[in-house]
DNA sequence: AATCAGAGCAACCGCTGGCAT
DNA sequence: GATGCCAGCGGTTGCTCTGAT
């Protein structure tokens, strides 16, 4: 299923990520952000390249990602985009909040491309009869439907809103870009604490798309009400395991 | 129980476009 | 306009799992 952990000739590991690899990684954007990830993983202290880095926080680690069970609906709208944009997997990505650009491909190819060649007849002949999708629907429960209503905002690998995507943004010599950038950081407490200019300025809400989910699944930073800690549920019952880690971070020391 | 083939999916690779200089 | 850097995108690969024989 995943790759054995290989070397390549820099030293940079490739292949599967360990659990503890993964907990550095978001321990450090939680903490930091992804500000240029092609720095990044040498300041979170992991053995990979940015690249990689980046794409498995885009397709496993960020909050608020779904993972397998499709649902007849959402089956069904990748088939229709498919059928109307072809190989768009960021576009088809961004009509179902949760998936990704990756997963859907995949799923694209294992499951519905053999659908659709098979079962074109088939397929028509369901479109009549609704009872089949009705039961699957029931089946996979109305949360997921909900939430996909709720879910508003896309979640994509290359979500326009990722923070501070051009590193020629970031000139700051500060040693803390996160705050410089109004991300949330973590305290000496141990707490997540939104930094005070998290309003306003899109360039001073870079974590719109990817972090600023709540537990119902729909940003909360564009609401005029109390500000939601974003990761809320998601992260609730691991931030323990996430503390020790940020502790290991080693202190940034910007040029 | 052993073997094999196909399915599934995480991760890699190479290309492209946008932006800064 | 040319160049370089970076993030994003889509195709492909390779490893593991699972079911059939």
């Amino acid at each position: 299923m995943v790759r054995a952990p290989t070397y390549d000739e820099n030293g940079m590991k490739k292949g599967a990520w360990s659990k503890e690899e993964d907990d550095r990684l978001r321990a450090y954007i939680l903490k930091y952000g992804h500000w240029n990830w092609r720095e990044l993983p040498k300041f979170a202290g992991l053995s990979r390249c940015g690249k990689s880095c980046r794409l498995r926080w885009m397709n496993y680690l960020r909050p608020n990602l779904k993972h397998g069970n499709y649902t007849k609906e959402e089956e069904d709208i990748i088939v229709k985009l498919h059928e109307e944009h072809g190989n768009k997997w960021s576009l088809i990505a961004a009509k179902l909040p949760g998936r990704t650009d990756n997963e859907i491909k995949n799923y694209w190819h294992t499951h519905l491309k053999r659908r659709n060649k098979n079962g074109r007849k088939s397929d028509q002949m369901k479109e009549h009869s609704t009872e089949a999708s009705e039961w699957e629907a029931s089946q996979n429960g109305e949360a997921e439907s909900q939430s996909i209503k709720l879910a508003d905002t896309p979640i994509l690998e290359s979500s326009p809103l990722s923070p501070a995507t051009s590193a020629g943004e970031f000139s700051s010599s500060s040693s803390d870009h996160a705050l410089a950038y109004g991300v949330n950081v973590f305290t000496d407490q141990g707490s997540l604490a939104p930094f005070e200019n998290t309003s306003g300025d899109f360039w001073r809400e870079p974590f719109v798309s990817d972090n600023a989910y709540n537990q119902y699944g729909y940003s909360s930073s564009s609401s005029n009400g109390p500000f939601v800690l974003p990761y809320g549920s998601y992260y609730d019952d691991n931030l323990d395991l996430y503390y020790p880690v940020m502790e290991e971070l080693p202190v940034l020391d910007f040029p």
